[in-house]
DNA sequence: GTGTTGTACATAGGC
DNA sequence: TGTACAACAC
């Protein structure tokens, strides 16, 4: 039960153990994050100066915040009752469940999410006959999530132009219909909660003088609006410790503001800023190629690892011909790796974009190699499983219409698309849901009343009865039954009930005003704990993941694959304001995921959507000292003409011949030019003065050029 | 009202 | 290349 303050840098104690004051901790990969975030919660706690409830950590993650709270009470003689640990959105669902007529929301109000959410934005476009040319459902539900998550409102925007007036109509007919229908999305979780606490005073005062220690985990993801709410629990001098590291942000894209370290510099007046430098993860040569690399970014608030552990490795490096040679190599590499005992799990293979994974799967299968993907359909987003979901969701709210249109024919009703045009209408003319639209003789009043017997029928039940009842009498088991390949349905939802079952037996403090309905509790649960990707975890399997879902992990062994202008830095991102920046972090992330070795590999070519591309080399492994590398094939191979020899497969009879090689130069072959730099000739045409090359020149793009003209030259 | 073909589209993904 | 959804035919 003892702290071990001892174990601790210099650094991570002067954290741990600082005074009433704010604090900005910049921990770098590897520095023993969590551990200073945990200790200090149980230095708090265990000295007296805080009551557990008095302390709010929040993280992004249910992942994050379960550890944390399991390292916590490890160090805590008894169960932290009463501390709120958890993520945003999680700590947001609890406050607006406990105020929720202060907040506007029926107690059993539902949960969007993000699928949910655009189905519920095409219904409502569809019944407005909204152009879904001019305003696709995809873009009207990055409208509204980005104006909430700015903390707009839809009579709060700024009506610049036409277009933005008619997304502002449709961004407060959506919210219209979420109010009528009871239900909320996720940035409306985190707006109302903002919202709740600004605008009652009463309530503001009591969170804010309840939490005296507010703890922020991967500072550097949150959004303006989740600074704003902190902002709020800190105002009646709540001590704010905040933790992030800038070189890890990598979630820009979907609205993360690393500026919120520098606004709460300023607006706390922060006195310290600390530095977790020291690695405890990765070897010296590691370290050294993330710090190099990372040097490139211009927007830093500056930071270098280092590590007492030696230097290591070389950095391996190879270059395949193609995607196929390139997880050959890797497969091999890993075999070896095996052989000299590392374990499977233990080594990560990471890319920058899914449909990277199918030929690295594909040549793994082929040599029985075990592996997990990671990414992919999560349980509770399943088909089956968000259909029971609705069900259930209907007995608790039957206002829910998006619940009611995804399972009224479901299993068949012989309800079409016709008789819920009219239900519509119907609901429509007389504002109600479309459940109490329903006219009492239909098709779909044999529906209605089977939700309301469902309902009748589980009100005395325990929560894994609830779910087993409603599964088997609405018909889905039998449905599923029937159907072909839905074995694993069946299991899934026969793991639905298992996962009730487990929400039920897990002891969750029950605080004055949190929901007593254990099914409203699942219910949010489901919408918020997406539960686990795949199943298998703890099986000895190599990992495979994107570099987005690899942070925070760690391995002995790592692989970055695809390390090419175009994937690597992705192409999209060069369009996107500082995005390379942001790639270049991507790239920095995955490099200190590696604890002992790094493989970095890239190929010539690429099967991407159907279509053969040529790459050239990523600038990321130019960024990287030489000094650090360990080149396997000759760096930056010269090899000409490799597209049309060897076992590069021969063009298809068909495909439309192709001038093999004009005024010179080859398809594949690596060129250079005065202005844009380096390149690869990707296609060819024309003869004699005529002659075109269109060249690959990475981040400056695709460009046709007439051989006469442009300076070019074979690289 | 349901099964089938056909075309568009393709970063990253937490809650 | 593979998937997802919409317009089509039964």
């Amino acid at each position: 039960m003892s702290l071990h303050l001892e174990h601790l840098n210099p650094e991570q104690l002067a954290a741990v153990t600082l005074g009433d004051e704010h604090a900005l901790i910049l921990a770098g990969a590897g520095s023993g994050k969590t551990r200073v975030l945990t200790t200090r919660i149980a230095w708090l706690v265990k000295g007296g100066r805080v009551s557990p409830a008095g302390i709010l950590a929040v993280t992004f993650t249910n992942k994050a915040a379960r550890e944390m709270l399991t390292r916590v009470s490890a160090m805590l003689p008894v169960n932290p009752r009463g501390m709120w640990i958890g993520t945003f959105h999680g700590l947001a669902n609890r406050m607006l469940r406990a105020h929720h007529r202060d907040a506007g929301l029926p107690q059993a109000f539902q949960i969007l999410d993000s699928q949910d959410q655009l189905a519920a934005l095409k219904r409502l476009l569809k019944g407005l006959n909204v152009d879904e040319d001019r305003f696709p459902p995809r873009e009207v539900q990055y409208f509204v999530n980005n104006r909430k998550e700015e903390g707009v409102r839809a009579g709060e925007v700024p009506l610049t132009d036409e277009t933005t007036r008619r997304f502002v109509e449709l961004y407060a007919a959506y919210d219209e219909q979420c109010q009528r229908e009871g239900v909320v999305d996720f940035p409306e979780l985190l707006l109302r909660a903002f919202e709740l606490l600004k605008r009652n005073e009463l309530l503001r005062e009591h969170y804010a003088q309840r939490f005296r220690h507010v703890l922020v985990d991967e500072f550097q993801d949150t959004n303006r609006l989740q600074y704003r709410w902190l902002k709020l629990l800190a105002s009646s001098g709540a001590r704010m410790f905040c933790v992030g590291d800038d070189d890890q942000s990598i979630y820009t894209f979907r609205g993360a503001n690393v500026g919120n370290m520098a606004d709460f510099e300023r607006d706390f007046r922060v006195k310290h800023v600390i530095r977790l430098e020291q690695n405890y993860r990765s070897h010296g040569n590691i370290l050294d190629a993330a710090n190099a690399l990372i040097a490139n970014n211009r927007n830093r608030l500056g930071k270098n690892l280092w590590t007492a552990a030696g230097k290591g490795e070389p950095l391996r490096v190879f270059e395949g011909e193609s995607d196929a040679d390139e997880a050959r190599w890797l497969v091999e590499e890993v075999q070896a790796l095996a052989r000299e005992g590392t374990r499977l799990s233990q080594i990560g293979v990471l890319y920058r974009s899914n449909a990277q994974s199918r030929v690295v799967e594909h040549a793994l299968f082929s040599q029985g190699i075990a592996y997990r993907v990671y990414g992919g359909l999560r349980f509770f987003e399943r088909k089956e499983i968000k259909d029971a979901l609705a069900y259930l969701r209907l007995v608790a709210t039957p206002e829910d219409d998006n619940s009611f249109l995804r399972v009224v024919n479901l299993p068949s009703r012989k309800i079409g698309a016709r008789t819920i045009e009219e239900l519509q209408d119907a609901a429509r003319q007389q504002g109600v849901s479309l459940f109490k639209a329903v006219p009492g003789n239909s098709k779909a009043a044999a529906f209605t009343r089977l939700i309301e017997e469902l309902k009748a029928e589980t009100a005395n039940l325990p929560l894994p009865e609830v779910v087993r009842h409603v599964v088997e009498r609405s018909g889905l088991l039998e449905h599923y039954k029937t159907e072909r390949e839905g074995a694993d349905r069946i299991e899934n939802l026969e793991e639905l009930v298992n996962a009730a079952a487990a929400f039920g037996e897990e002891a969750r403090e029950v605080e004055p005003g949190e929901p007593t309905d254990p099914l409203t509790g699942f219910l949010a649960h489901a919408a918020l704990e997406a539960g686990e990707h795949q199943a298998g975890e703890g099986h000895e399997a190599l990992q495979l993941m994107t570099v987005h879902s690899a942070k925070g992990l760690e391995f002995d062994a790592v692989f970055i694959t695809g390390l090419e202008e175009g994937l690597f830095p992705h192409e999209q991102s060069v369009t996107e304001r500082d995005g390379l920046e942001e790639e270049r972090r991507l790239a920095y992330v995955a490099i200190t995921r590696a604890r002992q070795r790094l493989y970095l590999s890239h190929a010539q070519t690429r099967m991407l959507h159907g279509q053969t591309r040529y790459n050239i080399p990523s600038r990321f492994l130019e960024e990287i000292p030489e000094a650090l590398m360990k080149w396997l094939t000759p760096r930056f191979s010269k090899k000409k003409d490799f597209s049309w020899s060897g076992r590069s497969p021969e063009p298809l009879p068909f495909a439309k011949p192709r001038a093999r090689e004009v005024g010179g130069f080859r398809i594949g072959q690596n060129v250079h030019h005065p202005k844009f730099g380096s390149g690869v000739i990707i296609d060819a045409e024309g003869q004699g003065t005529d002659a075109r090359v269109q060249v690959n020149f990475g981040n400056q793009g695709v460009k046709w050029l007439a051989v006469a003209v442009a300076k070019l030259q074979a690289a």
